[in-house]
DNA sequence: CCCCTGACACTTA
DNA sequence: ATAAGTGCCAGGG
């Protein structure tokens, strides 16, 4: 159900809350998949979700440019894939063209 | 790198 | 409840 809580002033679902919890624990220089939140936050299957809800997230406090797909590709951002990238190279994410999720 | 299909989960209108 | 939109994932082009 509905439910305000610290991290959001606004209306968010349980689910999106879950979301942003595990994406504000991201430091820098580290990197999580769609498909581990979603695993963490107990719906494996929900990568979509997870996505949809850190797309509408705007909250600066949760690192979602540190959030790529576990195909090593950048996948998308709200604030458009090329901030995303610029984000990831100076945190080292990033080696040259070809990279891999690191930290595993 | 980009794009498409199919299927799954969730939010929003 | 339905339809549309989402930053997925796994395949393939």
């Amino acid at each position: 159900m509905i439910k305000k809580t610290k991290i959001s002033n606004k209306q968010v679902s349980e689910f999106c809350n879950g979301v942003y919890n595990i994406v504000r624990t991201v430091k820098q220089g580290q990197i999580m998949t769609y498909s581990e939140v979603a695993r963490i936050i107990g719906n494996p299957n929900a990568v979509r979700a997870v996505g949809n809800a850190l797309n509408k997230n705007y909250d600066p406090d949760i690192s979602c440019h540190r959030v790529v797909r576990s195909d090593g590709k950048i996948g998308g951002y709200n604030r458009g894939r090329e901030n995303k990238l610029a984000l990831l190279k100076k945190e080292g994410i990033i080696k040259l063209k070809i990279w891999r999720i690191g930290f595993y």
